[in-house]
DNA sequence: GTCTATAAGATGATAGAC
DNA sequence: GTCTATCATCTTATAGAC
């Protein structure tokens, strides 16, 4: 469901319902970005936000109704502001585009937020590694709100690289849409495996170091589209099978 | 905990308990992987399973030990192969060793076992991937049972990549295990994003492309490694700040 | 809009029979 | 080893007062 098209919650908002609404959505965003879905329930979130449970329904409907609420908040402004850096990174470039420059015009607004957006959208991006990595239910969720602006990523880099298959275009997303939310999300296992050398709330470190990255990994997908090596089998594991 | 030292469940084990405890632990990694540690409930795994829900404690003391149980298990076999994969290679390949072999060697068990080793594996890796985008314990539990043979890859490619700094390496690989987990979930967000020219269940083509991949985004790190840009701040978004 | 009260059922964990 | 029975608590959702 797009914003503004909700049939759910009051018809009129008066400044005081715009007020707990909000209250509301932060407070399950970050519950729901700390322990997921299930991991919370109506009466924690309520309680923690100062209301009673039952205004959750009356706002929400259910559950799921308050999830989709909190997804979709930021995913608006989110869309709209990566689609109008395209579109001016399209615009000012013209034939002179990179694949740096179409992927920083993809990133930039989401590490923009991220890091001066304060701890709200912190909590959004923590979640939207989560859905992107669950199993059941991620995929299409996270499809039905960004796929959009992704195949306009992806139309603005095929012209960069003639040469590519769209095949080697959609996996090397699928690889930096990998990295790109586990970056985000921050769950500082990055911290501890390095000694304290990297910290994965720092996010200005990985912006600068992701444009590279990702665009490496673009044209390494178009080089090497020749002839398939086969299946990996020369390293056959011992044959204990726990399952 | 490592695997052998479980003070809890029986003392001896005869073939009965075992089926049955293995029986569990399928059942509970099946069901973990599909709907997350919290959106599962002892007693769908113990009907699922066919026992009754107090056996589950009987084996596995509570819910927590359930899961890191499940957690453990396959990472046991994976961390050894990995380590014999990567002793192997450096032995063979001695000063010749290049980024390619030492990613090689580190992913080819993990894709090895989710192209082969049927459906257990496939619901244990979707369940890693949750996991390593999970915000409050997932770090800490990932590096618990994988940092050491991920110490052991880094040591090898810091070999082959003199002129790198260690938090290059550590941030390569902060990226790629975000690509890689990505991609043994099996989402499905693919499928639908590239209108069924890719399908997230390919692991065969992911694996060919992975290396090359991965590779490419250690070297990026290497050589963009010169004095940092500055902080993203040339595009600032529109000023409207929803929270 | 926000609350109280409550329905109808599920939850994790344990005690103890066999 | 596996089961039955049970505890105290919590769950989502709704009806209706104010």
């Amino acid at each position: 469901m797009k914003a503004g098209t909700a049939k759910r919650g009051p018809r009129v908002k008066r400044s005081d319902s715009i007020h707990t609404e909000e209250k509301i959505l932060d407070t399950a965003e970050e519950m729901f970005a700390l322990h997921g879905f299930h991991g919370v329930t109506m009466r924690e979130v309520a309680r923690s936000a100062g209301f009673d449970a039952s205004l959750l329904s009356y706002y929400f409907q259910n559950k799921h109704g308050l999830f989709e609420a909190v997804f979709n908040r930021r995913a608006g402004v989110l869309n709209q502001e990566r689609m109008e850096a395209l579109d001016a990174y399209e615009k000012s470039a013209g034939t002179a585009m990179t694949v740096e420059g179409c992927i920083d015009a993809f990133i930039r607004p989401v590490f923009w937020w991220s890091m001066r957006g304060g701890p709200g959208w912190k909590h959004y991006f923590a979640l939207v590694a989560q859905v992107n990595n669950t199993a059941v239910w991620g995929g299409e969720t996270m499809g039905r709100y960004f796929d959009p602006v992704v195949h306009r990523l992806i139309g603005l880099i095929r012209k960069t690289l003639p040469g590519a298959q769209d095949s080697d275009l959609y996996w090397s997303y699928h690889m930096m849409t990998g990295a790109l939310t586990l970056s985000l999300s921050e769950t500082g296992r990055i911290d501890r495996l390095s000694g304290g050398l990297c910290r994965s709330g720092d996010l200005e470190a990985i912006f600068q170091k992701f444009v590279p990255y990702a665009a490496a990994g673009f044209r390494s997908a178009v080089k090497s589209s020749g002839p398939p090596p086969l299946v990996p089998a020369s390293v056959e594991p011992s044959p204990r099978r726990p399952c």
